[in-house]
RNA sequence: GUCCCGUUCGUCUAGCGGUUAGGACUCAGGAUUUUCAUUCCUGCAACAGGGGUUCGAUUCCCCUACGGGACGCCA
C-alpha cells in the first residue's frame, strides 16, 4: 500500500459470471494495469441465502479464462486478508460499535440503522463528473439476524483496503450517497468513483440479464470462443481506442485505456459483432497455437489425435483454419480426417445427385488419381484439370463429387489440399467405398 | 411517484463551435474462388424534438420527449 492506485472487483458469487460483471472486472483490471496499481478481488458473500462456495469457482474460472488476474484476493492472499466478507465479521462489528459510540448508529426492530446527516453528498465521479445527492432516510447497516449489509461492508472494506478508485456499474450510482455518508462518519475521505454504463440486452427493454443469450462468460468458454476475442470485444463496450481501431492486442489496450475516457451511455450487446471478433482472432492465430487449441477441443469431442502422425494432424487442422468461423465448428469440420465412420450430409448428397452423375465422375477420377506418382496438391490439381478438359466436364463436377465421397460434406477446405492431406490410401479406400455403396 | 444518469446510422462508436458527420458490425449488390469461408470493392443508413447563446451549433445552456438506473433487514 504505497499510495498508488488500488482498485477492486467485488462480486457476490451467484453461480453465474455475467458478461456485465466481467466487463466491470475488466475495466478495473485495465485501469490497474494502465496505472501500475493493484487489482483486488474481494468476495462479497454477505447474503447467505444465495452464496455458495462452489459458485466462487465459476467466477474465478471465468476471470482466469479471460486473463483477468488479481494481485490480492482468494487463492493469492494479500496484506488485507481475508478477502471474503463472510470472514470479516469482527472487523465490521468493531466499526459498528464505533458508529454507535459517536451517535451515528442505533438499534430499531432488532436491526442497526445508520443515522444520515441529511447533507447533500458530493460524489466525485471520473466518468460523470460531480454528482450531488442527498440521503434522506436512515438505512439498515446490520440486519436483525446480525449479518451486515452490503453498504456497510463495502465501505469498510474499501476504506481498510485503501481503495483509491471505485469502478463499478452505474446501477450503484444512486447508492453512492449512502457510501459517502458512511465514509464521512468514519472520518475518511471517500475514494474517487467511476460509474460505468450498463450493458443492455440486445433487443427489448432493460439491462442484460443472465437469461439473455450471450450473457454468461461460461457460455463463451463452452462454445470455444477465444478468450482474447471476447475480452477485446468487451473492452469496446463503453470505451474506444479511437483512430478507427477496434481489434488490438491487450497490451496496447492497457496502454491506451483510461477510466476517464469511458462513455456515459449504456451499450447494447451485439452477438454478431462478438462472433466477428472471434473469427478475426481465430484466423490470426499462429499455426502452433491453432493446432494446440484445436487438439484440445477435439479431445473433448472424443477425437484422440495422438494416434495420428503429428504432421498429418497439423496439416489437416491448418487446412480448415481459414474456413472456420468459430472453433465450435471444429469437430464437424475436421472429423473425417480422424474418423472412418464420419457423418454424412444426406441432404447435400441429394442435391449433388440431382446435378451430377456422381458414380461416373468418381470412377473417372479414380483412374487418373491412381496413375499419379505423388499426391501433392499441385499434381492432383494438374491431373484433375487434364481429366476435366479431356472429358469436357467442368472441374467442379469432379471436385464436388469426390469431395463428398471423401468427407461426406459438400463444403470444406480447398479440394486439392484435402486430397493431398488425406493421402493416396485413404482417398482410394473412400472412393471404392462410395462406389461400392452406390451399386447396391 | 421521488431522485439520479444518459440520448450521433438497426447496433458499437469517432467527433469536443465552422467536417461532403468518419470507422466497425449487420444488411444488400458485385469481384475472386471448386464449395463454403476468407479477401476486395460498392451501396443503404445517424446528430431525438423545441427554444436559447453565437456570425455560425452534432458540439455550450434550458425545456420536453424517450431510454436507463436507484428507491429492501439483495448486492
Amino acid at each position: 500500500m504505497d499510495g498508488g492506485v488500488r482498485v477492486r472487483f467485488a462480486p457476490s458469487p451467484t453461480g453465474f459470471f455475467h458478461i456485465g460483471s466481467a466487463r466491470t472486472a475488466l475495466f478495473n483490471w485495465l485501469y490497474a494495469k494502465h496505472s501500475g496499481g493493484k487489482f483486488i478481488l474481494r468476495i462479497e458473500d454477505t447474503d447467505d441465502e444465495r452464496d455458495r462456495s462452489e459458485f466462487l469457482d465459476v467466477l474465478m474460472r471465468g476471470m482466469r479464462w479471460l486473463g483477468i488476474d488479481w494481485d490480492e484476493g482468494p487463492t493469492v492472499g494479500g496484506p488485507c486478508a481475508p478477502y471474503f466478507q463472510s470472514q470479516r465479521k469482527e472487523i465490521y462489528d468493531e466499526r459498528v460499535e464505533f458508529l454507535k459510540k459517536i451517535g451515528r448508529a442505533y438499534e430499531k426492530d432488532g436491526a442497526i440503522y445508520f443515522k444520515v446527516s441529511g447533507e447533500p453528498q458530493l460524489i466525485r465521479d471520473l466518468i460523470r463528473g460531480d454528482v450531488v445527492r442527498r440521503e434522506e432516510k436512515d438505512f439498515v447497516i446490520v440486519r436483525s439476524n446480525g449479518k451486515p449489509v452490503f453498504h456497510l461492508v463495502n465501505v469498510i472494506d474499501d476504506m481498510l483496503m485503501r481503495i483509491t478508485h471505485v469502478i463499478r456499474g452505474e446501477d450503484h450510482l444512486s447508492n453512492t450517497s449512502k457510501h459517502t455518508e458512511l465514509f464521512g462518519a468514519f472520518g475518511v475521505k471517500p475514494p474517487l468513483f467511476a460509474h460505468i454504463p450498463l450493458i443492455l440486452k440486445a433487443h427489448g427493454p432493460g439491462k442484460m440479464s443472465k437469461r439473455d443469450s450471450g450473457a454468461l462468460v461460461e457460455d463463451y468458454e463452452r462454445d470455444h470462443f477465444l478468450p482474447e476475442a471476447v475480452r477485446n470485444y468487451l473492452c469496446l463496450l463503453g470505451w474506444s481506442p479511437k483512430e478507427d481501431r477496434e481489434i488490438l492486442p491487450i497490451g496496447e489496450i492497457i496502454r491506451l485505456f483510461d477510466i476517464a475516457d469511458v462513455n456515459k451511455n449504456n451499450a447494447r450487446f451485439d452477438e454478431k459483432k462478438m462472433a466477428f471478433f472471434n473469427g478475426e482472432y481465430l484466423r490470426s492465430l499462429g499455426a502452433d497455437e491453432f493446432c494446440r487449441r484445436s487438439v484440445e477441443i477435439l479431445g473433448a469431442c472424443g477425437i484422440d489425435v495422438a494416434k495420428f502422425d503429428g504432421a498429418y494432424v497439423c496439416a489437416a487442422l491448418l487446412l480448415c483454419q481459414e474456413k472456420l468461423r468459430s472453433l465450435s465448428e471444429l469437430e464437424n469440420f475436421t472429423e473425417y480426417f480422424f474418423r472412418e465412420n464420419f457423418s454424412r450430409d444426406a441432404q447435400a448428397l441429394e442435391k449433388l445427385r440431382a446435378k451430377y452423375d456422381i458414380g461416373a465422375r468418381l470412377r473417372e477420377f479414380k483412374v487418373s488419381f491412381e496413375a499419379l506418382d505423388t499426391v501433392d496438391e499441385k499434381s492432383v490439381e494438374e491431373a484433375l484439370r487434364k481429366l476435366s478438359s479431356a472429358n469436357g466436364i467442368p472441374s467442379g463436377e469432379y471436385i464436388h463429387s469426390v469431395r463428398f465421397a471423401l468427407s461426406g460434406r459438400s463444403v470444406g477446405p480447398g479440394f486439392f489440399g484435402l486430397v493431398s492431406v488425406l493421402g493416396r490410401d485413404t482417398v482410394l479406400a473412400r472412393l471404392d467405398n462410395f462406389i461400392g455403396a452406390e451399386k447396391m
